[in-house]
DNA sequence: TGTAACTTTCAAAACCTTCTGAAAGATTTT
DNA sequence: AAAATCTTTCAGAAGGTTTTGAAAGTTACA
């Protein structure tokens, strides 16, 4: 295979992935466009590339600025604004952790909060309230466990991790 | 708040988060609405509480029987089908897990081997090359840590978990 | 076997998200 | 200050997914 192929077939299976974890699909393309670029690229590289309109390339470059996965990078001398994508494969991650956790955990901890203030003895209610109490209960440890995964640093955590199931 | 509102707003909630989980936003709801259900329900039960279509409701109810999260349940001497939800939510979480797994990772992982197979040494076709070496590393990690997680119990996690991260 | 109760299928409609393209807004150069 | 270059905005178009509703398929029983 030629490494081009390689690429093309790279950015689609980012791409698709995206779509997958609530980034969009050109958004996570874009992505993964800058993240295989040895040097920083314009807004107009990447509608070429990609085959996108500036329109759509603007707004996902923005997006991506907004999640710390891209920023600008000026070039002296040059008026076009230049795009690096961080490449530090764990770091990415980190920051896909924060912002889902943001967007989908928090608010549902906080709306099983205001939901679970009834008292009432009908089993319907008792089972209501056993389930708020479960996922509660569950998420929270969840919350605090990714917590501490974007503290740590990957090998740390990998290695660690790898003792303490044997 | 009457228990009535908090089962409207869980229902609504998990709906939402199934969403974003990869799973429709119905399927999800009819989850829900089983998994509070202190007693089976019929197809015809959920159709009228969640106000879809039976259509809808089929479909979605089988959705959830492959993913495992819901069985039928037969009352003798009745010819509806019942369905009931596991309620374990540690069981739930792990087939999310298993199913996403399945759907997402093992086929990113597949595509990353096929096309590492090239060579050739100028910037472009190296930074792909690492890319894609960084990304198997770790989704191959992942998929190692995602095993151990489903075939665990969740208290044991969680504990140990916890005692190692101090 | 006929009929009633229930379940499944599927094409078309509704809905939601994303993308385009053109226009407006900036910023720099001449 | 006009022109050129680049960036942003946004309404409507396109594309994708989900839902409906009606028809077809099953099953159980009289």
């Amino acid at each position: 295979m030629e490494w081009q192929d390689g690429k093309k077939k790279f950015i689609q299976t980012w791409g698709t992935m995206g779509g997958d974890w609530g980034i969009n699909r050109t958004m996570a393309q874009v992505h993964a466009l800058l993240m295989i670029s040895p040097a920083a690229l314009t807004a107009k590289d990447i509608e070429g590339e990609l085959e996108i309109s500036s329109g759509n390339a603007n707004m996902n470059i923005r997006m991506l600025m907004d999640w710390g996965l891209v920023h600008k990078e000026l070039v002296p001398g040059d008026r076009k604004e230049y795009f690096v994508a961080e490449k530090d494969m764990w770091k990415v991650v980190r920051q896909i952790i924060i912002n889902r956790k943001k967007k989908e955990l928090e608010p549902m901890l906080k709306v099983l909060e205001d939901i679970s203030g009834f008292e009432e003895n009908c089993p319907e209610a008792e089972s209501l309230s056993k389930a708020i109490h479960d996922i509660k209960m569950f998420s929270s440890k969840a919350d605090n466990i990714l917590d501490v995964l974007v503290k740590s640093d990957s090998n740390w955590f990998v290695s660690k991790f790898m003792t303490m199931v044997k």
